[in-house]
DNA sequence: CCCAGCACGC
DNA sequence: GACGTACGTGCTGGGT
């Protein structure tokens, strides 16, 4: 065990890790002391700078602690730094404490230290077009800043410590996330490459599909006016086409004129089908063929993403700047776009994904005897509810009545409504609460589990999942209904999400450590919340889908089997 | 600069 | 009478 501790922050050029240049590192050893040591602008100078420290922070015996470390990891490795040993991330300590307050160092500061910090705006000017570069201050200007930083992270790690005991999330944090770290570190680090040349040509195309769209839609209109606006949409449609007598309008007053409500009036007009069109090829020209290319790092010559491990309140990564968890994957387009991420050059693009990974988990949690039963003969759940709601043998379930099924079972870890399922199936509230009562009949411990859920989140005032992460639903005993509602739909989905987050956790770690351990090279590169993928070596073909697929299958042992399928291909779109 | 509405993913 | 299945990110418009 390790009795030293480093706390450490880098001062840069950027918030984007991959593009940030050292300014200063600073360091903390105990509370109330620490250093600041300005870094050169001149990358050789730099490095022999950095090359000091670079035995304290490759010591695998002293804990490195910081705030958000996985960006201060990526940094100083640009600059031939490993950062090595514990690692104690308070950014992420204070998330499993408290997942839907903030957790940024001025607020925990002032709630755990009293303390008011030195605000980055006071050195750098606030946020926009005129703020300074941390480049541009003399380090007397800055040691204060950077320091204090060091420092407060020391004493915030010491606060926290104890509050990790006391909520009951330690092994979380050291066996799951600190460990998962310097994984994401590493897919962030990687990237992807992106076939910009084919998305081109599929901007040109779509391009001058979406003009043709744009004057067919301003004759049906009798005038030009814009598409993007709803509200001018509202007005073409419900007030001066008036293709329907009452349109539901939103809270603001507004006519409603989302997908959901359009798909419906298609038959009303032929414009609503041409506003859809429109609506669909420019959210996939503006936020992924015209502007991912654009985002390929001129340096490396892929795209990086950052995964961020302290925003969702269930405990799913999430992934921005960009996001590439929302990659289109439905419709011709949208295939073209996912036909675009490539591995690197002479590899393949090899995709895992956890089949029905929240409807097992539930099976478990519920301990739901014939669920079990089912996942356990690796029978088709969907067609197996249908078959045990409607009365009749597995092969003789109709399409129409596994799709209703299907949706049911989704509806259910949502803590859908009678309502909400009538309204997603187009059926009667009559026939969706028969659907819900057959459905509880078949499964009855699955009924139970929700009120227990429920049961559980009054008394506590949170949910657990299996590995112990927390979320807290003060509203569970609203006297809103409406409140209240929400708050009992998430005491049902919140362990069941939670909970297929750990487990894709503890397999990224899994994996990312067999292939150290191993020699690959293969380079995990995304992770998407039930899916891995990965850029592959032809020669390392076989052994990364063995351990892949082993890994994630027996990253925890349930009551009932956890089943991974996977492919390769030469793109994402072949390997899905 | 912020919010609403919308659309993409799981 | 309103509400009514979870979790996210990012774009544009429109008002401040």
């Amino acid at each position: 065990m390790t009795n030293e501790i480093l706390s450490l922050d880098t001062e840069t050029t950027s918030t984007s890790a991959i593009d940030a240049e050292l300014v200063g590192l600073s360091f903390a050893v105990k509370e109330f002391e620490a250093f600041y040591v300005p870094i050169p602008a001149e990358r050789e100078k730099a490095l022999q700078i950095v090359n000091i420290f670079k035995p304290a922070y490759e010591d695998p015996k002293i804990l490195k602690v910081g705030q958000n470390l996985k960006y201060d990891l990526e940094v100083l490795r640009n600059y031939n730094i490993q950062l090595q040993g514990p690692l104690w991330d308070t950014m992420i300590a204070h998330y499993l404490i408290q997942p839907e307050l903030r957790h940024n160092m001025d607020f925990m500061a002032e709630v755990y230290l009293n303390y008011k910090t030195i605000h980055i705006d006071e050195l750098i000017g606030p946020r926009g077009k005129n703020q300074r570069s941390m480049r541009d201050l003399s380090p007397t200007l800055v040691y204060e800043y950077a320091a204090e930083d060091a420092d407060v992270t020391l004493r915030l790690k010491n606060k926290l410590e104890p509050e990790l005991k006391k909520f009951e999330c330690e092994d979380l944090f050291y066996q799951i996330e600190m460990p998962l770290m310097p994984v994401l570190a590493e897919m962030e680090m990687s990237g992807v490459c992106l076939d910009t040349e084919s998305l081109k040509e599929t901007s040109t195309i779509l391009t001058n599909r979406l003009k043709d769209i744009e004057h067919h839609i301003y004759e049906q209109a009798g005038h030009s006016f814009n598409i993007a606006s709803p509200k001018q949409v509202g007005a073409v449609l419900f007030d001066e086409l008036k293709i329907v007598e009452k349109a539901k309008k939103t809270k603001t007053g507004q006519y409603v004129t989302s997908e959901e409500v359009l798909q419906q009036l298609k038959n009303k007009h032929e414009i609503v089908a041409d506003i859809l069109e429109y609506r669909g090829l420019t959210k996939l020209l503006g936020t992924y063929i015209d502007t991912l290319p654009q985002l390929v790092n001129p340096r490396t010559g892929h795209i990086h993403t950052s995964f961020n491990q302290t925003v969702t309140a269930t405990g799913r990564l999430s992934s921005s700047d960009p996001n590439l968890q929302n990659i289109p994957i439905r419709g011709e387009d949208g295939k073209e776009i996912r036909k675009a991420f490539v591995p690197e050059p002479g590899c393949l693009f090899f995709s895992a994904d956890y089949s029905q990974i929240e409807l097992r988990v539930m099976a478990h949690l519920s301990n739901d005897q014939e669920m079990i039963r089912v996942f356990n003969e690796g029978k088709d759940l969907h067609a197996a509810t249908a078959a045990n709601i409607y009365k009749k043998p597995i092969e003789k379930v109709t399409r129409d009545e596994r799709t209703k099924s299907k949706r049911a079972n989704f509806g259910i870890i949502y803590g859908i409504t009678v309502f909400g399922l009538a309204e997603r199936l187009s059926i009667s509230r009559d026939e969706a609460k028969q659907l819900i009562d057959g459905y509880f009949t078949t499964f009855p411990e699955v009924h139970d589990y929700m009120e227990k859920a429920k049961q559980t989140a009054r008394q506590k005032g949170y949910v657990t999942t299996l590995y112990g992460r927390r979320r807290y639903l003060p509203d569970i005993n609203s006297q809103n209904a409406t409140v209240r509602g929400f708050a009992e739909r998430n005491a049902i989905n919140a362990p069941i999400q939670g909970t297929a987050a750990d487990i894709i956790k503890v397999a990224m770690i899994r994996i990312h450590n067999r292939f150290k351990a191993e020699g690959i090279r293969s380079k995990m590169i995304l992770q998407v919340h039930d899916e891995l993928n990965f850029s592959v070596y032809p020669e390392e073909q076989g052994r990364v889908e063995a351990i892949v697929l082993e890994e994630m299958q027996n990253a925890i042992s349930l009551k009932v089997p956890l089943v991974a399928d996977s492919g390769f291909g030469k793109n994402w779109l072949e390997a899905h």
